[in-house]
DNA sequence: CATTTTTTGATAGACGTCGATCATTTTCTC
DNA sequence: GAGAAAATGATCGACGTCTATCAAAAAATG
């Protein structure tokens, strides 16, 4: 009845009702060792002293090839596992983090920023340290200059909002050389100069809006207005095609307008979103792949009568409040609370050069009025979104 | 460039171990000090031995209370936290946790199953075992004496997937009393019996998948038929309860159809789902609130032309295929993945006396077929699915 | 073979906490 | 104010790892 697995992992199934439960099942003994070999064990195993175990298990040289073989196979054959909790005790470590975000009174990476000092206030008692450092927004040359600066302060791993630039490889192979893992977050680094991506993909963000769109223009068809801050902004870019791509391909009977582009401002936006609604051509639909939604959604409530059907990116204090007024329909989300926390558990997998715990692709999450979470996001300002 | 940059940026540190403290601004210095106060400087500070300060944090009792408030205050002024991974190391800690999970060829318990045994691998490292209790599905009977049995262990943590019957108020509380940790998975326990409910709320994913109903068919309008496994079943009666009050509420034009019944059976479901189809008032959107959707999958593949707008519960790998294949529009999924990760920090936090990591209000998930994740469900079986 | 170099063994102190024990002091009770 | 009870202080040995140091042994070198 009890199958007892390998690892520390015994998989054991009580019986049930079936089969007789006449008391006591057998084993797993109650009291039972269950703390894996130590390093002391492993030595003996292989038949060498603790300290020499130790030079090769720490890489610290100096050691026969012989000597090194025995404790690797000792290793293996006693299934020996580092304990982490009295390793980084014995070292004091100290997991030193910094997150590079893009500065200014954006309501998303307010988001961002305030899961991320709960989250560091949360592993605080773990030894986590965290920085966050303000960096100007959207600007190469500010993003450079800060990575540099990382360098000066020793840091085991740093997180960054990233542009794709090669002005940053440089920066970036310094920190990495001096031991530093290195994670795009939200947005990405050069591929081949960062540990980990943890982000959503846009163009998937962008397909999933027009999925939705089309599901709610079927019948009537029509013609969807689309925003964007710039096309030279990535995602807003991607957003786009794959938004575009699958009208295309499974809702012909719809066509995408060209994006109005609104710098991310709100009161571009909301002109824009204006005269779109005046229009002679009546808009069935408004997809807005970029930020500055209060303007949209300010444009929708001054318009009386029935409005276009409205996506948006980012769930933040007003788009929140525009879903559940009905002033919006949809809202399509990058879930920055659960992109923090991987951010976290990534560096931190990788600082103790460890496997990241098993976790789900990051996948654009979609909220209407009915399943919103309940957390409050209080950022006192909310003027863009991204 | 660099130059202008070197004093924009502002680096805010987050002292590690200073629990409650916000950020202090200010310039990092690289080599700085970041290990927090120990218990001998609390007790220190407090004027006390460290006996007695100890005694005070782990609760061990004959302590006078001035003595208690001084360590009280030493503890907050200093901004004192106990360090987790000595505490552990000295106690030689092992946390033993028991997942309860219903037996069957369920996929969705299938996914729940696999996701424990990958996350119990990762965690093995930090001395986390796991044992997984099949349980006969749906049995108060089965799970009482599973219940029941398990203070024969001295597990330190159990997550059961509940039922709501006070027949299981009396084993819970025995657990209870002999500190183990309960606390319910998908499915509720009694209230009072268990520490935490790690799981959606079934109203509200009723309401997500009648939102989206109302949404793909606005202008049509029409009959939804629903499908329900058993209205005993909670879970199944949430679900229509959030359902129907929507629709009602906000899309008038349409009608809901009382559930058939179908016992979560893929073959009772195919039937009536045909049936449906074949009625001569038509149906303009399916529901079904329960399991069995290959069935349902069947019934609308075999049946040519257009097809209802079709909504179903749990991504598994038939849902998600007929997702992409267009035999149905939307999932309401759970993410028992994230649920899965969930109970592990929530049952660790419990048993640590701490406070669980700062997480997001599990909601329901719409899936449609532009955001599905990458992994895949390789269940050999998936025959049911609530 | 003598000398240098490399490789080993033995061991010690630290990390911060836990769970003890035992002796001492303070407080309470009558 | 004596005796009992409660509270406190002092200290010890774990826990498993890391980082040393020093001496001893083995291997390589000429």
């Amino acid at each position: 009845m009890i199958d007892v697995y390998q690892k520390m992992i015994d998989v054991c199934h009580l019986a049930g009702l079936a089969s007789g439960l006449s008391g006591e099942m057998g084993p797993l003994q109650p009291g039972g060792n269950v703390s894996g070999p130590t390093l002391a064990d492993v030595a003996h195993a292989a038949g060498v002293s603790y300290a020499t175990a130790d030079r090769v298990v720490n890489k610290r040289g100096n050691v026969a090839q012989k000597s090194i073989d025995k404790v690797r196979d000792a290793v293996t054959r006693l299934g020996y596992v580092r304990n982490v909790a009295a390793a980084n005790l014995s070292r004091q470590r100290v997991y030193r983090l910094a997150f590079l975000i893009p500065t200014g009174t954006n309501a998303f990476f307010n988001r961002v920023r305030e899961h991320i000092l709960q989250t560091a206030d949360h592993f605080s008692s773990d030894s986590v340290t965290v920085d966050i450092v303000d960096v100007p927004a959207f600007s190469v040359d500010a993003l450079h200059a800060c990575i540099g600066q990382l360098t000066a302060y020793d840091f085991d791993g740093v997180a960054i909002v990233g542009l794709q630039s090669v002005t940053l490889e440089k920066p970036l192979a310094d920190l990495r050389t001096r031991g530093v893992e290195v994670i795009g977050l939200v947005s990405d680094l050069p591929r081949e100069f960062r540990s980990a991506y943890i982000g959503i993909d846009n163009t998937v963000a962008g397909r999933t809006a027009a999925r939705m769109t089309g599901i709610g223009n079927r019948d009537r068809g029509g013609i969807i207005q689309t925003f964007a801050g710039s096309l030279n902004a990535r995602d807003h870019a991607e957003r786009l095609q794959g938004f575009r791509d699958v009208i295309a391909a499974d809702f012909p009977q719809m066509s995408v307008l060209d994006p109005i582009l609104t710098k991310d401002d709100p009161a571009v936006l909301r002109d824009a979103a204006n005269s779109a609604l005046q229009a002679d051509q009546p808009v069935s639909a408004f997809y807005n792949v970029g930020a500055g939604n209060v303007g949209l959604i300010q444009a929708i409530r001054e318009t009386p009568g029935s409005r276009p059907f409205c996506v948006v990116h980012e769930l933040v204090a007003h788009s929140k409040q525009a879903l559940i007024d009905n002033h919006i329909d949809l809202v399509i989300d990058q879930r920055p609370d659960v992109e923090v926390n991987r951010a976290f558990a990534q560096l931190r997998a990788l600082i103790d050069r460890r496997e990241p715990p098993p976790a789900p692709d990051l996948m654009p999450t979609i909220y209407v009025q009915d399943n919103l979470p309940a957390n409050t996001f209080n950022s006192a300002t909310d003027t863009q979104i991204t």
